[in-house]
DNA sequence: CTGAAAGCGCTTACAG
DNA sequence: CTGAAAGCGCTTACAG
């Protein structure tokens, strides 16, 4: 059925591996062969099969990318396609495919990264996340196929290639510029308590506040878990303590918004009565009322970088681990006001 | 290096071929062969090579999705992350994985797409927009590979399996909604010219006038061209009209919020002044202000019956192309008053 | 500069 | 119920 490198073989008058190696573009190939296999083969449609290409070259020229496939609104935002932009890019520029885990559940995930990796199915694995006691980062660990990951490790995070944010600086400074502005009881809503990007972020928001001699007062943070799926019974929780805070700082900026539209039905208003800042910036935040105070996280360099990662381990097994830290940046709307 | 069928066959003291049968539960195989190769088989801890054993199969077990990859605002939203975990979950009920295009311009997609399906990389493959005289649909059609589009295609819609909403009359249902609460002079913000759900929404707004007797004035219009990357300066033209619109229709939630924060610097009030719909109901729309009606389109749906039409292709070559058409819903909430 | 041969890791008629 | 052999479509030493 499908044209084969025989076929081309024959045709052209040579042998499979002549035509072979005008597809490698052989040095030691004629270039009056080539002109005329490479004749033939445009004129019969021909094109390498992959799979017999990858199974001799043990490779498959293919990136394995690994996602949380969630529903929540976490999810709902532009930092899948927009780090799978940036994936793509780095990965198209040196011919690699991708290929998308597909499992909904940690189960699924997990059994389905150790097929592609067993199986030869990629060549490498980009996961694009990080969480506490993950038994994907484990054993991509233990397997010795080349990965990058997009977050910090938990555990033994020098031995393991991955490209993030400071992402406690980041948030310090983020705490910093509220207590600039006055404010002294803030709030912290964060992600699933798991991730290691929410642990980074609560601790920013700990060190900022014991360095400005500010108690840390559990009451006034909340989680993915704490509010488990009431995300509206906790800010009402948190804005009926004795002294509600004047500041909220979110994980995300959709997150930030479903927040300021609880406060809202509580008759509470974004600045006026209580500042927000919100996490990734996302292309619409600047037109939404209010416009959004928040730090871009340069999602598009993260997907970059994590793919440049992991190529370089593909080209070269014995590169040193490498971690990538992209930069921040705060970015002042109209959501935040001096107290 | 990594374990193979032979390794599998020596340690069990059975020959190759036993060995696949057992991969394959051959119920020729006796079960006390059977215990005994998977006793091996986890002892050893083989997995199948995945490129040997789609070689010999001529399938890859794998769907390519192939999508624009751009930075616009339109794909800055959870259309993509949420039809594609539509794909992934009726894909992984199948066994089958994903595999994405990468390309940027049309050109690199399109030689992807022709790579994809040549090289035998993916058994099928799901088109995730419609657009005019798109090479790559043509291509598709003629390819003989087995496809699937989440749109309506413009040439010859009937001979190929897609899946879309009823644009034409979910839009009319819109306007009609619109001149319902008193509106006249509705105005209409579409995408891209040269998608069919661009053109479907713009025929439904059409209809929709002309059975009420409103004359059709191409100034209530704009399209992505047409604001050519000034989106603002278009608003601006728009209520500067000598009768301004006093409803907005927009394709797409984020673009809707986009709007809405134009017409604000014009100090133009939603709904007050200025209704606005939207569509494609995005996760974080009932938390905005205004909490803004819009059409639900089932997006994940769209991505489940797009995954079942190419599968059903696949299974069975001589299904006739099939259309699925997923409902969509119009959702009232804040942003727009009856006159 | 080119070809014959072996082999990548699997599956599947064909025999027994 | 099981095995030997051929073959999927390619690549790559080895020879010449």
């Amino acid at each position: 059925m499908a044209v084969t490198i025989k076929d081309v073989a024959k045709q052209a008058g040579v042998s499979p591996a002549t035509v072979s190696r005008v597809i490698a573009d052989n040095p030691r190939i004629s270039s009056k062969t080539k002109v005329k296999v490479r004749e033939v083969m445009e004129g019969l449609g021909y094109y390498p099969n992959f799979q017999a290409r990858n199974l001799v070259a043990k490779k498959s020229q293919t990136l394995g990318v690994v996602m949380e496939n969630s529903a929540t609104l976490a999810f709902q935002n532009p930092f899948f396609p927009e780090v799978l932009r940036g994936i793509s890019t780095r990965a198209h520029g040196s011919q690699y495919g991708l290929y998308l885990s597909t499992g909904a559940t940690q189960e699924e995930i997990y059994s389905e990264v150790v097929e592609m990796a067993q199986g030869r199915r990629v060549d490498g694995i980009i996961l694009l996340y990080s969480k506490i006691g993950d038994p994907v980062m484990e054993y991509l660990s233990k397997s010795g196929l080349p990965f990058s990951v997009v977050g910090r490790p938990f555990k033994d995070p020098c031995s393991i290639s991955y490209v993030d944010n400071d992402n406690i600086n980041n948030t310090k400074e983020t705490v910093e510029y509220l207590i600039g502005l006055g404010h002294r009881h803030i709030a912290f809503v964060g992600g699933a308590v798991d991730f290691v990007v929410s642990l980074d972020r609560l601790e920013g928001y700990k060190q900022t506040l014991a360095q400005h001699g500010i108690p840390f007062d559990e009451a006034y943070t909340a989680n993915q878990e704490l509010m488990g799926g009431n995300e509206r019974e906790a800010i009402r929780r948190l804005m009926a303590l004795e002294v509600p805070p004047t500041a909220i700082v979110t994980h995300d900026d959709m997150v930030a918004y479903e927040v300021i539209g609880y406060l809202e039905d509580l008759k509470i208003q974004v600045p006026e009565d209580v500042s927000i800042i919100g996490f990734n910036n996302h292309a619409i935040s600047r037109h939404l009322k209010p416009p959004l105070s928040t730090v871009d996280i340069s999602i598009y360099d993260l997907g970059l970088h994590a793919a440049e990662l992991v190529l370089e381990k593909i080209t070269d097994e014995s590169v040193p681990p490498k971690q990538v830290i992209v930069s921040s940046r705060l970015i002042e709307r109209g959501s935040c006001r001096r107290l």
